[in-house]
DNA sequence: GGACAAAGTTAGGACATACTAACTTCTTTC
DNA sequence: GAAAGAAGTTAGTATGTCCTAACTTTGTCC
């Protein structure tokens, strides 16, 4: 377990937080570390001081923080645990995708390396955790290609869902209803003005969804046909 | 989750450990308690009177402490936990039974109700850990059944091993290379005088082992037949 | 360029859990 | 039944993380 049991649970979800905030090389605010943990901004002050201590963080006071090589590894470590737990959850145990992330979100503080790499050969190295999101590799890489997001999509233009970004299970519901799924085809139909519903079509399905839910899910466009039409 | 998330760490091990000690219904000693948790007798005595202030225990100033009824109830949840996941890591990811007791140790404190019972659904609701040691069932009922210890078989006596109690690894291991594990009959060949080594007959093997080590070996004696011999 | 809002910080305290050192109670033995 | 040793407790302290309240810094807007 290298690096291992040395970070707490709560160290462990700032760095994530961090990670998460700042994508890999960004910085991140007090503030928004805060509003993504649920803790007070004096609570992140107090912490983010402690990780820059050790290391993990480089802080300047009043300006934020930024992750370390060394805070980003262990970020990273923490990333692909919670995303192996998630991949392995769902398909060895049968967890519906609304829920692999809360689960994920404890045992990622328990589970050892050589647990997380056993669920990973187990179900056979996956590259992406249900939601599509990317699994850090062991050495630490992870792909980090950006997505179009399905709400900045032209009408005419199609893609295929990739990822869907955030884990609030009613939300998560709601799309697997919809089919909206990483591997979909789906196409924009159209567009209602002033940021209004937009209509989607997959496979034989059309349906409506608005822009907030439309910013989530991500996905790889594909040649755009609606040329061809007008 | 039932009655979970309510419990810390700690508090789980706790209890886990009273109930061992009490084997069911006994009491505790503060100091048998310190010594299973390798914490400072002090601090046992803080934990339990906390413990009894939320009504786990039953405590008595310089008289020990009892689990009550809702302790042992919590107990026997952190047990199951533990020794779900313990046969699931074995049976499902390949993990040796020496080192399915630490992993566990960390995982019973995150996992949910659920996952340990589609853990235990999927390797079909084992009814011991991989050490032998019965699993309690999700109403709270554990097999209390007693079984004799090698070390007090007497010369003649035959058995089949059930259970191998405690989880050092090295004993675990050097276990396994005699093939004294759960399921595998053995005959107590002879026994050397004051506590000398005991030997045994397993399958064509014959081996030796020491009185300590023998005292892990719980044993379901079968009919001796070393009358008809001599 | 100063005032105000937003963002961030410090101070002081709470809580859970652990520790060591010093004290008390229990048990056993004569 | 008293002394010695074992077992157990209290007191005081440390650590990690969190909180609220009050303060400071930064950035923006006229």
């Amino acid at each position: 377990m290298p690096g291992r049991e040395l970070l707490t649970a709560p160290v462990e979800d700032y760095l994530k937080a961090i990670y998460t905030i700042g994508k890999g090389t960004g910085a991140a605010a007090t503030n928004e570390i805060a509003q993504r943990l649920a803790l007070a901004p004096a609570s992140v002050s107090g912490m983010v001081r402690r990780l820059a201590d050790q290391g993990l963080l480089a802080y300047e006071r009043y300006h934020g923080v930024k992750l370390t090589e060394s805070g980003r590894r262990a970020a990273l470590r923490t990333l692909r645990r919670h995303r192996v737990i998630e991949a392995y959850l769902a398909e060895a145990l049968g967890y519906p995708w609304d829920r692999v992330h809360e689960e994920a979100e404890r045992l990622e503080h328990a589970a050892s390396d050589e647990l997380v790499d056993r669920m990973a050969a187990t179900i056979g190295e996956p590259e992406v955790d249900p939601h599509g999101a990317p699994i850090p590799t062991k050495d630490g890489s992870v792909d980090e290609t950006v997505y179009t997001s399905l709400a900045d999509l032209i009408v005419g233009a199609s893609g295929v869902v990739v990822r869907v970004a955030g884990e609030d299970p009613e939300m998560l519901r709601y799309l697997g209803e919809l089919s909206i799924l990483p591997g979909k085809r789906i196409t924009v139909k159209s567009r209602a003005p002033y940021d209004g519903p937009i209509t989607l079509g997959s496979g034989r399905h059309e349906m409506s969804i608005g822009p907030a839910l439309a910013a989530h899910v991500l996905v790889a466009p594909l040649a755009d046909r609606a040329g061809k039409h007008g």
